[in-house]
DNA sequence: TTCCAGGCAATAC
DNA sequence: GTATTGCATGGA
């Protein structure tokens, strides 16, 4: 059992199945989870069920860059309200409208143009994108690209975010400057591709990191550095 | 008031 | 190639 594999089983034992990516059809809390937000779906790994909640997770993957869901939540509501979480809703909202809607996410300015690119390719795709499609789309970096191919293409690609790299760098598995793609790489390596357990793996870590590593200093009692004294 | 949030692109060095 | 900066709202 290597260390990835040990922190994935004990996370998993502390927090159980997270639900992940939250959808707004999807009525259901995790239990486990901190924090009030609905959405997800523990256990259920039949999502996104339609082209609509593909689309739904994508749009709420580029909103979410460095913003809490809560905020995302309420953007995707107030486009949702708007018929505009949907391709054609979406591309009939004029610029000001859209940069309204999602103006709640933060960087709105951005995220609208961002979200206006990835429409573009969207709009036309017929079938699974690659990660380079992705990355080659404007305001999609490799963690936006790999939560897209994870939980709304159902492709095996391990998401690393910040709180991985906070989290790995605390308890010693990685150095400080390990970059996006050593993290990556480390992790697919230490377990193989499996659609639920990256699912879970990035929900878990986004769950324990919000625990103990949110405030500093990062890592207070955290039960994982004691896994490899 | 300050810090933080499920990053990214542009720019500086 | 690596480090820094601007983007922005809302909650703790």
């Amino acid at each position: 059992m290597n260390k990835i594999q040990t922190i994935y089983n004990t996370i998993f034992s502390l927090y159980g199945p997270q639900g992940w990516w939250p959808l707004l059809e999807c009525k259901g809390t995790n239990p486990t989870k901190t924090g009030s937000i609905q959405g997800y779906h523990p256990n259920d790994y039949s999502y996104p069920k339609n082209n609509a909640q593909v689309f739904e997770i994508c749009v709420g993957s580029i909103l979410t860059q460095n913003t809490s869901w809560s905020n995302v939540e309420k953007a995707l509501l107030n486009l949702k309200k708007r018929n505009a979480l949907n391709t054609k809703g979406m591309m009939q909202l004029s610029d000001g409208k859209l940069r309204e809607l999602i103006k709640v996410a933060g960087y709105y300015n951005q995220k609208a143009r961002y979200l206006r690119g990835f429409l573009e390719f969207f709009k036309t795709l017929k079938k699974v994108p690659s990660r380079e499609e992705l990355l080659n789309i404007k305001g999609i970096g490799p963690e936006t690209a790999d939560s897209m191919l994870l939980y709304a293409f159902k492709v095996p690609s391990f998401v690393v975010d910040s709180y991985t790299k906070r989290i790995f760098s605390y308890c010693g598995l990685i150095q400080r400057k390990a970059t996006y793609d050593e993290i990556k790489a480390l992790c697919e390596q230490s377990i193989e591709p499996d659609l639920k357990i990256y699912q879970e793996f990035h929900a878990l870590l986004v769950e324990h990191a919000k625990r103990y590593y949110s405030k500093k200093p990062f890592g207070l009692n955290c039960p994982l550095k004691k896994l490899f004294l």
